[in-house]
DNA sequence: TCTGGGGTCCTAGGACCC
DNA sequence: TCTGGGGTCCTAGGACCC
């Protein structure tokens, strides 16, 4: 029987901020999303204050002026580091770990033998991470992934877990679950809830009791395996190796509604900029490519439109400059002048193997073009690597009006020798 | 006025083929 | 004049996750 052991951060993206500023202990702290759209990490004393995941900031003007809340813009560069540290710090614990999210992991616990070792192992890897990276975990174990979740989510919920809980007694795993609403089951969401509630299935345990069978045919096997998951069958393994992206996308709100052409080609040229640097960092190519464009769908008095096209290149490239060229003949074919746009995005897919430098090897016929080209491109991403954006497009444009909010942006403490905390 | 971004997997239904 | 059915592939859209 596996044992998985879900590790995950407490507040990550706060706690990630409160590392370099602990004047922020026991102050209500929220961390926004990109575009300082919605609040999407709080601190306890913010969750206190009854602010939900994903409130929109303006609604939350009052509240923040009325109890001094710290709000941050997120700094995807410093919690990326800070992760890595993390699982670093849980690899070394546990030789098998899957890196599920920026902020949690499962680790394979079998062969670690008795309850109590369970729990110890759990206690370490929580003292550890907090000694070695100042990060706060809770670990939930269990003998499947869902089961782990839910231990995860009692050893945050209750505090005199000590923030481990070890769910590998069955009875101990009815008694939880019989506490536990059936919302609060991974793999479970709004729309499947609610119509389990219809069912009268209401918590965790009710689910675990449904027939199996019955739930494939009502809902599908994903669901079927989450309620087999529940009954101590494990169903999703380890995955430690991360697989091949599928699809690589990049899409932002702009800092304000765009009218003119002009303005989205530059955005959408930034946006492919960006999803072919992350492309050759797979070391794959890709054949097609998509653009939508989007208004805001909140705007109900506004004329909408919401528009997807695609494209297909002959051969697979990681061209910066093909890519930008297909995607702004996109977008020219779906603008309308008349709309004022509040988002767009490109996604690349049909990913294959870098076929310049795997040829390298084998063939030496690559034309010599193709090959100045890809030393071209990785010597930009070379040099962007130290300092993003250094070197753009034309076509990415210089004013940039389009680009998105970020007014309460913490420094690079880890990443930037100019951010470098100063100890006095 | 202001409402995130980046992914995965599954299913239904249409197109196409024999 | 008669006018099937089954399999496969692809795509769009929906659901979920963090």
């Amino acid at each position: 029987m596996p044992i998985f052991a879900l590790c995950d951060v407490n507040n990550f993206y706060v706690s990630c901020e409160r590392l370099f500023r602990p004047d922020l202990e026991g102050k209500p702290v929220i961390v926004l999303s990109n575009n300082d759209g919605c609040a999407v990490a709080r601190s306890a004393e913010a969750k206190a204050l009854g602010i939900k995941m994903s409130t929109p900031r303006f609604e939350l003007d009052d509240l923040i002026q009325r109890h001094e809340i710290v709000t941050f813009s997120s700094n995807y560069t410093l919690y990326a580091d800070i992760s890595q540290r993390v699982m670093t710090t849980l690899e070394a614990l546990s030789p098998r770990i899957e890196i599920y999210s920026i902020d949690e992991c499962f680790a394979d616990l079998t062969g670690v033998e008795t309850n109590h070792s369970l729990v110890e192992w759990g206690r370490v890897a929580k003292a550890t991470v907090q000694k070695n990276v100042g990060m706060p975990i809770c670990v939930g174990i269990a003998p499947t992934k869902t089961l782990s979740k839910l231990a995860n989510h009692a050893a945050k919920k209750y505090a005199k877990t000590g923030g481990v809980v070890d769910l590998t007694d069955p009875e101990r795993q009815k008694r939880l679950m019989a506490l536990v609403d059936v919302c609060d089951v991974w793999g479970v969401g709004r729309r499947i809830s609610a119509r389990l509630q219809e069912m009268g299935i209401g918590t965790a345990l009710d689910l675990a009791q449904a027939n199996p069978k019955h739930i494939r045919k009502q809902f599908s096997v994903v669901l079927e395996r989450t309620v087999l998951e529940l009954n101590g069958i494990s169903t999703i393994p380890l995955e430690p190796v991360q697989a091949n992206k599928q699809q690589i996308l990049c899409s932002r709100s702009f800092g304000k509604r765009i009218t003119e052409f002009d303005v989205a080609a530059q955005a959408v040229a930034q946006f492919t900029a960006r999803a072919a640097e992350k492309l050759r960092a797979e070391k794959q190519q890709c054949k097609s490519l998509t653009v939508f464009i989007r208004t805001s769908a909140f705007a109900r008095d506004e004329p909408q439109h919401h528009a997807q096209m695609s494209t297909r290149f002959e051969h697979p490239t990681d061209d910066t400059t093909e890519l930008i060229s297909g995607a702004r003949k996109l977008l020219r074919r779906m603008w309308k002048d008349d709309r004022r746009y509040a988002k767009a995005g490109i996604m690349l897919g049909e990913f294959s193997e870098d076929a310049v430098s795997s040829q390298l090897d084998i063939f030496s016929a690559v034309p010599a073009q193709r090959q100045k080209r890809a030393e071209l491109l990785s010597a930009l991403d070379e040099i962007n690597q130290k300092q993003p954006q250094l070197i753009r497009f034309a076509s990415q444009g210089v004013k940039r009006e389009w680009d998105m909010r970020r007014d309460h942006l913490s420094p690079g403490y880890t990443t930037s020798w100019r951010d470098l905390p100063r100890v006095r």
